[in-house]
DNA sequence: ACTAAGATAAACACAT
DNA sequence: AATGTGTTTATCTTAG
């Protein structure tokens, strides 16, 4: 599975050249992604195949030291081919790498130019600087307790080895021989499945290569603890103080393995991509790669990011430079558009994207932790997501999505605020993974219509959506909805719709006409939007029976919905979930802050289930079973529409649309569906 | 296998 | 003519 992730990352950087196009390659996702992993087991295979057959060979008669010779041996020879298959498969001419700087900026992109090959473990030192190095480091910590676990488990083999060495003297030859051999075949396997554990996370990008860990459990540990304050030397290609020559080259190789990792991670965790999409002012999205981002800088005459101290700052550089003409002149010089620098940039790019990976995690604690600490234990949002699911997986939207939401409006009151805001980065409901993946969280789900109500998701996690360049996993129609729903009048003119979508979320800040044709699409579409011809133009209402028309109204209590809820969530959140699923089923608009028309509501009530169907469960209005929250239900359809010229028919034909808060349906939903209907044929 | 719903793409018409 | 808006159709994917 890590593998198959690992090479879905590989094959989607080039696909994500296209923008548009980079959604879409989900679908061949499985194909693609098996074959890349085929190829890639095929690798480590290979090896394993080798070591185990080599380790039957001779190992009836090796001494352990000879052993863990061996093992070593085997151990870089698997990395060796782990390099060569990263550097095969993903390196590409390092010569047009400045033509694709923008679109490795767009998409997670295979760091192709730094694979291997193309770097020495000395550019390498000389490309990654202090903060990196301490970034990978800090990824091989994890690396390292798997590791420690390893060699706990390969310790007690040889001290089993050697007890039965000892007993067996007294035993048969043959006995012994066997015994022998069976636990240094375990030995082997043990340690074949290090090697395969510690390249599965390498591809993940979890950890960066130790070729000291790799060629051999039994020596990793002491070397895999590299003091943040030898980074520097690193970085100036000085091998740690005092060490032979070799180790030198050791610490060369941990940076090749570094950069090898740092490809293959690339794409993994879809997280935002590395260079993240700055909005204007305008909220016009700007990409800029880091190129032009240095460069961009370069004009400003009064200081440069990558000036300080009197010293170029750039990765392992230092130069110094008296003043900012002469760094500027050394910069234009000295980091020039190259392979090397474009490489330096995707390193830094790969940095900034494990810093942005562990902070998403550390935040999934700490508000894990605040939420246990206090406040809302009925949290919705599934803490218990596993932290780095498969980026196909459709777990992501079974949790998270909800097309049938009835909006408390949270976006003005976060509820979570004490856990929720604390970092952009955390995806919601999952972890940090499927950013950006666009592939799961477009397609509805069972859960879709079931589980947490989209204002509540949204509620929540709108400062991610906000930032995160994550699709929301919401449908087309529930967020128009939604957009619609959250003016005080109920009403949207396309642009304004279009302005909310990338106000809120920052995925719909790009791939523009795409997104864009959907939403009219679906406005279109779905006869829940109603077009309201304006003086100024055409404003789009929501008719909110007819949204609720369209949801699979089994909600109450049937199994399947239970089912849904128990899979899709936490069992924390099930209680909260289940219950605003319910409200918002019954009563779409209940929280709404607009809606909020505590005098007129109650008699709408009834409305809603002869609509939204017999099978939703009433929700008795006194809300014995909902929560506090949820007031007086309310349906929004009857938009009062601005300055409505003669569109009596449209929109107002139940008479005077009472002011525009509530209005609501008070009337006639139903005179509504008629003349929505009527036209159409579709009374059903 | 079938169907429904949604996403995406695209063609087209119409208005500004 | 270009652009924005709106409608419609087609295709694909996913889930039930």
């Amino acid at each position: 599975m890590m593998v198959e992730s690992a090479s879905e990352t590989i094959r989607s950087a080039p696909s994500g050249q296209n923008g548009v196009g980079s959604l879409s390659g989900q679908a061949d996702g499985g194909g693609s992604g098996g074959g890349a992993g085929a190829t890639s087991t095929a690798g480590g295979g290979a090896g394993r195949d080798t070591a185990a057959g080599g380790g039957a060979d001779s190992n009836g008669e090796l001494s352990p030291a000879e052993l863990l010779h061996f093992q070593q041996q085997q151990a870089l020879q698997v990395a060796r081919q782990f390099l060569l298959q990263q550097a095969s498969g993903l390196s590409s001419p390092g010569n047009n790498d400045s033509k694709q700087s923008a679109s490795a900026v767009q998409v997670p992109v295979s760091v192709a130019m730094m694979s291997p090959q193309m770097l020495t473990p000395q550019q390498m030192q000389q490309i990654l600087s202090p903060p990196q190095l301490q970034a990978l480091l800090q990824q091989q910590q994890a690396l390292m307790l798997q590791q420690e676990y390893y060699k706990k488990q390969q310790e007690q083999l040889h001290l089993q080895l050697l007890t039965q060495q000892q007993a067996g003297k007294q035993q048969p030859k043959e006995a012994l021989g066997n015994k022998q051999l069976a636990f240094q075949q375990q030995l082997l396997q043990m340690q074949q499945l290090q090697q395969q554990h510690l390249l599965n996370l390498q591809r993940q990008g979890l950890v960066g290569l130790q070729p000291s860990q790799a060629s051999g459990p039994l020596q990793s540990l002491p070397q895999a603890a590299v003091c943040p304050t030898d980074l520097p030397q690193l970085w100036k290609g000085e091998g740690a103080p005092g060490q032979p020559e070799d180790s030198v080259k050791q610490e060369g190789l941990d940076l090749t393995g570094t950069a090898a990792t740092a490809t293959s991670f690339t794409t993994t965790p879809k997280v935002s991509p590395p260079v993240s999409h700055h909005t204007l002012p305008n909220g016009q999205p700007t990409v800029l790669t880091p190129r032009r981002d240095s460069s961009s800088h370069e004009e400003t005459p009064s200081s440069h990011p990558l000036y300080g101290h009197g010293e170029c700052k750039w990765p392992g550089c230092e130069t110094l430079c008296e003043d900012l003409g002469q760094f500027i002149k050394h910069l234009n010089t000295e980091h020039a558009l190259d392979d090397r620098s474009t490489a330096q940039c995707r390193v830094q790019m790969q940095v900034v994207q494990q810093l942005e990976i562990q902070l998403a995690k550390e935040s999934e604690r700490l508000q894990a932790m605040m939420a246990h600490l206090h406040m809302r234990p009925s949290e919705p949002k599934p803490f218990s997501q596993p932290l780095n699911p498969v980026p196909g997986s459709s777990s992501f939207s079974k949790v998270a999505v909800s097309a049938a939401d009835s909006f408390p409006d949270g976006l003005a009151h976060p509820p979570t605020s004490a856990a929720a805001p604390v970092t952009p980065l955390r995806p919601p409901g999952l972890g940090s993974a499927s950013l950006h993946s666009g592939g799961p969280a477009r397609r509805r789900s069972s859960s879709d219509k079931f589980c947490s109500p989209i204002s509540s998701e949204l509620a929540q996690n709108h400062e991610f959506y906000k930032n995160a360049d994550v699709r929301p996993p919401f449908t087309y129609a529930s967020l128009i909805r939604q957009a619609i729903l959250e003016t005080p009048d109920r009403q949207l003119t396309l642009n304004e719709i279009y302005n909310w979508f990338t106000r809120m979320f920052a995925y719909f800040r790009r791939n523009t006409a795409t997104w864009k044709n959907a939403v009219r699409h679906n406005l279109s579409l779905h006869k829940c939007f109603v077009r309201v011809e304006n003086v100024k133009g055409a404003v789009w209402t929501v008719d909110e029976r007819e949204y609720q028309k369209r949801r699979p109204p089994k909600m109450t209590g049937s199994p399947t919905l239970v089912k849904n809820m128990i899979s899709g969530l936490s069992y924390g959140a099930l209680n909260a979930s289940y219950q605003a699923a319910l409200a918002e089923s019954s009563f779409p608009l209940l929280n709404s802050p607009g809606m909020l028309n505590p005098g007129s509501t109650s008699s709408l009530l009834p409305l809603s289930h002869e609509d939204v169907g017999a099978p939703v469960e009433p929700l008795p209005s006194n809300g014995s079973s909902s929560p506090p929250r949820l007031s007086p239900p309310q349906y929004s359809h009857q938009v009062q529409v601005k300055e409505e010229p003669a569109e009596v028919e449209e929109d107002g034909r139940p008479g005077p649309p009472l002011g525009p808060p509530n209005p609501s349906t008070a009337g006639p939903p139903e005179d509504r569906d008629l003349e929505e209907e009527l036209p159409g044929e579709e009374l059903s």
